[in-house]
RNA sequence: GCUCCCUUCGUCUAGUGGCCCAGGACACCGCCCUCUCAAGGCGGGAACACGAGUUCGAGUCUCGUAGGGAGCACCA
């Protein structure tokens, strides 16, 4: 039997980190296996789905790169089924119709808690159905009294519940939907999946899916149930954690594959390793593998893995992503040098595509701010104009323009003057950048360009040697 | 309150009864390298929640305690 997966998010806001993982291991598996990776929207909430929502969603899967082979099915479009499975399970006395009322329910619940139980519905309309003029009847499932459900979840183990801390649950709300416990069952026998992986706030609800399935003589899948993510405090994820939303880590400049190998690592492991591939974790990707104890987003470790990958990844290959973020950051990267080169400047200093657009405005603008500190110490330094005056006389004598050549003329003039780099790269870095901090002092000059790197350079020698 | 689940360094984790006075990674600290900042190299501190039991032997098995979490909706 081939395997089949699906991600079935609701669309009341975008992708979040735990719906990511989740959707990752559930397309892994689906990999993994050589199986089917199923989209379902599950949109029965009226009150709370949004068309904003399941874009965001469907943009957060693409930019993660999460294909789904089947879908996006929407559980609204559905409904003419949902009615027909319940009729059926009425017609087989599996179901029934209830109108008890509001009131009626809350107080039951209100005795059960009063009474140190746990509240449950008592199965009056089982027996006592009444027609309410004017009230459309809720479908209630009639859950077996007696004996348990048995289950061996593939992350948590076995998991046993007894039918009698189960009662008749709705499947089918007055207003003509039909509640998630129903949808999904239903959804999940029509789509033949076979392994339901989701997260663990779905472990209680469970036996009751189960007992679902048996009333429907279908087949159980297996279930594997993902421990929460938490937040850097231990705490549930709130928007009090900041970026939530899976694309605003697009913002932040993470890039994909450095998101989706820090969360397969984040409750899963394969021994000591770290960094997977993209095909290395759907080679070696098994669920039995998962953790079941909840875990701590720690953006630190992300911010490693990014950096992981602006540094081994092909600069050519980050280009266009990294020219995203440059106009994001309102600079035209066809001003400035190309964009490649700078992330090879760049990427042994920052860790995210965001800061590195920063960072690489010096080389697409004029300097906008000159730290004080800097001119004083490096700029005004006995020597530095003499310096200066040399690197520029040099660099506008290099027949080729190159990293390499900017280097070999540096070290020309230091040997010549008879200085150490750090004096004569310092002053550079000054004129060129405006501050003393700055990537290697070939990069810095050749990403300037020729032209503007001279210009620079005279600027700073007028600075270098005006008085006062 | 009831039911179910979870518990190894600050964090993510390895560990499936002896290979563990617990290994790796991130973070942190120190040293080296060095044109700044980084990156890199080397080194360091840092954990089996607690208590019983089973066993020749327990991080690993059992029970209890404590702490944490989820659910108990005509929300998913």
């Amino acid at each position: 039997m081939t395997v089949r997966t699906r991600f079935a998010p609701s669309p009341t806001g975008y992708l979040h980190i735990g719906g990511a993982r989740t959707a990752l291991y559930c397309w892994l598996q689906a990999r993994h296996r050589g199986g089917q990776f199923i989209l379902r929207v599950e949109d029965t909430d009226r009150e709370r789905s949004t068309d904003a929502a399941v874009q965001a969603i469907l943009d957060g899967m693409q930019w993660l790169g999460l294909a789904w082979d089947e879908g996006p099915v929407f559980q609204t479009a559905r409904m003419d089924r949902y009615r027909e499975v319940a009729t059926g399970l009425i017609a087989a006395g599996k179901a029934y119709r209830c109108w008890c009322s509001r009131e009626r329910l809350d107080a039951l619940r209100a005795q059960a808690l009063a009474a140190g139980a746990k509240p449950r519905y008592d199965g009056h309309c089982r027996t006592h159905a009444e027609p309410v003029p004017g009230i459309t009847p809720v479908i209630r499932f009639r859950n077996p009294d007696a004996g348990t459900v048995v289950f061996d979840d593939r992350v948590k183990g076995r998991i046993e519940w007894s039918n009698s801390e189960l009662d008749d649950l709705v499947i089918f709300r007055s207003d003509g939907y039909p509640t998630y416990n129903f949808a999904v069952v239903v959804d999940d026998i029509d789509m033949r999946i076979t392994d339901v992986i989701r997260g663990d706030d779905h472990v209680n609800n469970t036996p009751r899916q189960i007992n679902i399935y048996a009333a429907l003589g279908a087949p159980v899948p297996d279930f594997a149930h993902l421990p929460m993510i938490l937040g850097a405090d231990g705490q549930k994820l709130s928007k009090r954690h900041g970026a939530l939303g899976v694309m605003q880590y697009r913002d932040d400049g993470y890039l994909p594959h450095a998101l989706l190998n820090y969360l397969v690592r984040l409750g899963w492991s394969h021994g000591d390793q770290e960094i997977f591939t993209l095909s290395e974790m759907i080679a070696l990707f098994d669920i039995a593998d998962v953790n079941k104890a909840a875990s701590r987003f720690d953006l630190a470790k992300l911010g490693w893995l990014n950096q992981h990958y602006l540094k081994t990844d092909d600069p050519v290959a980050l280009a266009p992503e990294f020219a995203w973020h440059l106009r994001a950051a309102g600079i035209d990267p066809a001003t400035g040098p190309a964009p490649a080169d700078v992330i090879v400047a760049l990427r042994d200093r920052v860790q995210t595509l965001k800061e590195m657009a920063a960072r690489a405005r010096i080389w697409y603008a004029p300097i906008a701010q000159w730290d004080a500190r800097a001119v004083e110490k490096h700029l005004r330094a006995e020597g530095a104009a003499t310096l200066l005056a040399a690197a520029h006389a040099a660099l506008a004598a290099l027949p080729a323009w190159s990293p390499e050549s900017v280097h070999g003329a540096i070290e020309r003039v230091a040997a010549t003057q008879d200085v150490g780099m750090g004096k004569v790269a310092q002053p550079l870095r000054v004129a060129i950048t405006g501050t003393a901090v700055s990537p290697s002092i070939e990069h810095t000059i050749y990403l300037a360009g020729r032209d503007e790197a001279l210009r620079r350079i005279d600027v700073a020698l007028a600075r270098a040697t005006a008085p006062g």
